[in-house]
DNA sequence: GACTCTCGGATCGTATACGATCCAACGAAA
DNA sequence: TTTCGTTGGATCGTATACGATCCGAGAGTC
């Protein structure tokens, strides 16, 4: 007799939730025995779950201290942004040859979905966040490359954890998204798109964000963003 | 009094250098309580050791029958090869406009290095690899994008665990990959060639290695290698 | 008042113990 | 001979116990 998970599966699991869905934001102390007792397991389990934890980079562990949710601070999130371009670029690319029409038409749902919320209530921002992502996924999934998707996964793992989205992300910038979205999946529908140019504004599209919440932070300097990498 | 290093921390790198080195093959089991023993440590640090090398996919854990080391088949190999083109070549295009001469120059005694294997015993692949290795970080790390060196770094991990490249890697490449070494280097010094085609020809150079690790496998086919993503 | 020292609680780190599970080898029945 | 049930050893999974370390609070000193 045994459950389906091992204790320090469903431990890591319910950590990772929380995490993700912001019950524990970013700095948030983790201890270790207080959610031993919250989870009715013993420490062992737990601490394997950290280290799991740890090594996605999703907190970071330090001896004789304790476990804390990863921060991130404003560079640090562009350079995830950035690279999460680069992938979602690239998975795109390899998506165009690949992507079903089932897959497409899920996307444009998903975005359709997106563009009812924009000028909507601020307080589901969580669960616009939740459609954008699957939105995404649901594109990059069809590049069909167990590597790049990983990574994906991955850092949109971390990017949520950041809560820096949910908490910055400004309202006008949504409608703009979906319009690109729009772009996006008529892009994939015609077939005669050059492969570099569906990856470049793919690119461009996530390289967006930042933009966005850098022109939050200091309007009226838009003009002077400069994004790496960019000729 | 404690030692610099947790017991689980040692452990940890024990393993990981005995999975990257090939003391420990694919498809190799690691049995906790030996490894215990081993190191002399109980089996609860060598348990936390595994989960991060779990979480880093080095190893695969089945419950209740233990770790193995990961293995990669043809498809998983090209794919892992594909994405870590994909990050050299923009981690290439971002280090452009910020390597030092510094690091060219220490890419250029590693590349140097490199070319006076060529041709030489086929004993040292280990020792050539290493520095093939050296050579693409020196010149990634200029990038500096954490995440980007993050993931490099990881996929080079797994690339090494899985020891395709020192085992099948033809010795012909290797003059052909030192040439493209240094194409790079020159591209790079001059500052005058754009960004896109820098990245397109990093890029190109990893996706070289797919080619001629195929051509070793079917030789004659080579005009019939399709690869992904490239327009 | 500012600084240092000491102490105690909170927390982590690891060993040990033991039950649970798997699996391969063996033997009995069809 | 093949199949299926049984059994024993190997191995993992988790709880418990206890020592080690850290850190903040308060006392003592300059």
């Amino acid at each position: 007799m045994s459950s389906l998970l091992s204790k320090h599966e469903s431990v890591y699991r319910s950590i990772r939730e929380r995490i993700l869905g912001g019950t524990y934001g970013p700095g948030e102390r983790l201890v270790l025995s207080a959610i031993a007792r919250d989870l009715d397991v013993s420490p062992v389990p737990v601490r394997e779950a950290m280290r799991r934890l740890e090594a996605e980079n999703l907190i970071t562990f330090e001896r004789n201290v304790g476990a804390r949710v990863n921060t991130l601070d404003d560079e640090e999130w562009e350079q995830l942004v950035e690279m999460l371009a680069l992938l979602d670029g690239y998975a795109m690319r390899r998506a165009r040859c690949r992507i079903t029409p089932a897959a497409i038409g899920e996307a444009q749902r998903l975005n359709d979905a997106l563009r009812a919320h924009a000028g909507g209530p601020a307080d589901q921002h969580g669960e616009v966040m939740a459609l954008h992502r699957l939105f995404h996924r649901t594109l990059y999934a069809s590049g069909d490359n167990r590597y790049l998707i990983e990574s994906l996964d991955s850092a949109w793992d971390r990017i949520d954890a950041s809560r820096v989205l949910v908490s910055r992300w400004p309202a006008h910038r949504l409608a703009s998204s979906v319009d690109e979205h729009d772009e996006l999946l008529r892009m994939l529908r015609s077939g005669e798109v050059a492969a570099d140019e569906l990856e470049r504004c793919t690119r461009q599209h996530s390289l967006n964000a930042i933009i966005a919440i850098r022109g939050r932070e200091t309007p009226g300097q838009l003009d002077r963003v400069v994004l790496p990498g960019l000729p």
